[in-house]
RNA sequence: GCGCUCGUAGCUCAGUCGGACAGAGCAUCGGUUUCCGGUACCGAAGGCCGGGGGUUCGAAUCCUCCCGAGCGCACCA
């Protein structure tokens, strides 16, 4: 319909002249209801461009439309307050919109804007040191979110994990359980106390590493080396072992914290793999013909500053390892060659400095930057009560992802870091959402889905059914009418947030859905009417339950029949 | 010091391309049930959109300065 009027509009300000080709029509769903169901601002822009009074270019576009548009669609073209022009849909259009809907059905919502494109979203991507916490959650569940997005928007979407598993971080993962697992084998080996950050102390073994982990699960995995190796290990050098065990159970514990949410993975890349071919290598080399480079104190450093930076970056380490800029860059490259249309990186708000780099060197090797989206949130807070919870992955006392999950439910997770715009900071309040989870939006969504499952079952038992032919033009009622304009506006809905990367917009739009349902249900039994409008109602009824499953689905939240 | 994000009702937050009187949930107060799920619905109250200046016919939205919060500014990831 907005495509319909926006031609209509064209061809009306092309007759006029003197309106220039680039000029941008634009219509808009209107805040207030007095408003109409479109509306544009056409004739106040070009007040100023023509030198004319809008409010009079309003009703000369006004009076041109009412004769090119087709009556069945539009039902009155208005000029109201300083020159807007507002537009009124024909009950028939909704009608038609409504049957539609109902032949779609699981399908209805998708759009084809990204046909024929492909994408690939990269979320998650935490290294494997340690179990998800909260701030991965949110991570996590806004790329699978912007994901499934994509999807509905027609994209041909692969998901992906990246993680670095070359560096330090898992060198010191694996000499943390070396650390435990001598201690294990000798009982009475030597110990030492670490001071934390927090001037808190522990004891541990002593060839534990000064950063090392802290957590109770790298006892377990010490555990199960011991397990299965016995003392054997005790006299190599190499911390392969300990470093494969390390990796192998964390990874499987993640999996499984994402599988609860709803999270499967299409590929997994690391760090490792792109030494081995070389693709550090490359991008050092491709830098460094690109002029970009240069040594010293025996590193090799990227030239930032010519990207507007303040200062330049270590690219490899006087150690002669790669800093895990190069490696990403390395990354991005791969994305690159494997063909995607369109790459969507999704981080943290800690971040923000280092994907520019990534990017300009991305750039600097002859790829197109634009395809690449970076989606940055910000952080979650937890709180408990009024105490923060520290979230810290070497300290044992952090929350995980299925702390939460295990608290609040997968539903209620999902949902709560979906609803804020990932711009915002997020407060978490664990005992809030424990205690208040009832009064959570979720299952206001949820209820009235389920509500709407029991009034569907009700109207069958007494003998009404789906029939393609029934006559919906008897939905007149204004709880009807706002209802069925609700509902149609689902498949633009999921456009808007797919293109703004901003999943918030679905639990606010569906929010809308089920209290536009909510007021319908009040006010129009269904039950006890005469047939043919007892019917209609029931057609609408099944229709909202269709967008507020398939909402649901978006998002990643399960649709309960009951409650 | 520099950069990024944010500042909207008592609280948590929406506000899509700059549009018409600034929106929702929670909390507070009041009302609604002979009827399909009351975990619902209706209403009231609550605002200098952090502050100043600017652009515009029009600014919560864009520009600029200031104040405040979070996060960065590593040969950690």
């Amino acid at each position: 319909m907005k495509d319909y009027l926006q031609t209509q509009l064209r061809h009306v300000l092309d007759d006029l002249g003197d309106v220039p080709d680039d000029f941008d029509v634009s219509l808009e769903a209107p805040a207030r209801e007095e408003h109409g169901d479109l509306a544009t601002n056409t004739a106040l822009r070009l007040g100023s461009i023509l030198e004319d009074n809008p409010r009079s270019i309003a009703e000369t576009v006004a009076e041109k439309l009412r004769e090119r548009v087709d009556p069945t669609r539009i039902k009155s073209v208005e000029v109201a307050g300083p020159g807007f022009i507002n537009f009124r849909f024909a009950q028939d259009y909704l009608f038609e919109g409504l049957a539609d809907l109902l032949a779609e059905g699981e399908t209805f919502g998708h759009s084809d804007g990204g046909a024929g494109q492909s994408a690939l979203v990269e979320y998650v991507s935490a290294n494997p040191t340690g179990p998800l916490t909260v701030g991965h959650g949110r991570n996590a569940v806004l790329g699978d979110t912007i994901a499934n997005l994509l999807e509905w928007t027609g994209y041909d979407v692969t998901r992906e994990y990246y993680f670095n598993d070359a560096g330090r971080q898992m060198r010191v993962l694996a000499q943390s359980v070396r650390a435990r697992y001598e201690a294990i084998v000798s009982e009475d080996a030597a110990t030492k106390t670490i001071t934390l950050d927090d001037d808190t102390t522990v004891e541990v073994p002593a060839s534990f590493p000064e950063d090392g982990y802290l957590g109770e699960y790298i006892v377990d995995i010490a555990e199960q080396v011991y397990d299965e190796h016995g003392a054997s290990l005790l006299t190599t050098e190499s911390l392969g072992p300990f470093q494969e065990a390390a990796e192998a159970a964390i990874f499987a514990e993640i999996e499984g914290t994402l599988q609860r949410l709803n999270i499967e993975m299409d590929s997994y890349a690391n760090e490792q793999e792109l030494h081995d071919d070389g693709l550090v290598q490359d991008v050092i080399d491709g830098l460094t013909e690109a002029g970009l480079t240069y040594e010293e104190n025996g590193a090799l450093w990227l030239k930032t500053t010519e990207f507007g930076k303040e200062q330049d970056t270590v690219l490899v380490k006087q150690s002669g390892e790669p800093t895990y800029r190069t490696p990403d860059i390395a990354y991005h490259k791969t994305k690159f060659e494997r063909g995607f249309d369109l790459m969507i990186d999704v981080f943290g708000a800690d971040h923000h400095a280092a994907y520019p780099d990534v990017l300009n060197a991305i750039d600097v090797l002859g790829y197109d930057k634009e395809k690449v989206n970076v989606v940055l949130y910000q952080f979650v807070t937890l709180v408990r009560g009024d105490e923060p919870v520290k979230m810290s992955t070497r300290r044992a006392n952090y929350v995980t992802l299925d702390d939460l999950i295990d608290q609040v439910g997968e539903d209620v997770t999902r949902f709560f870091f979906l609803m804020r715009s990932p711009d915002t900071h997020l407060n978490f309040d664990l005992e809030l959402a424990q205690e208040e989870s009832e009064k959570n939006p979720v299952f206001y969504l949820q209820y009235a889905h389920a509500r709407i499952c029991s009034v569907i079952d009700k109207a069958e038992e007494v003998g009404f059914s789906y029939d393609e032919d029934a006559d919906l033009s008897l939905l007149t009622h204004e709880d009807e009418i706002a209802l069925m304009k609700e509902l149609l506006r689902f498949p633009r809905a999921l456009q808007n947030a797919a293109d703004a990367r901003a999943p918030h917009f679905v639990p606010n739009y569906l929010r809308d859905v089920a209290t536009a349902f909510s007021q319908f249900y009040d006010n129009c039994q269904i039950i006890g009417e005469e047939d043919d409008l007892a019917i209609a109602r029931m057609h609408l009824a099944l229709a909202a339950k269709t967008v507020l499953k398939n909402g649901l689905t978006v998002l990643g939240i399960s649709a309960p029949r009951s409650m």
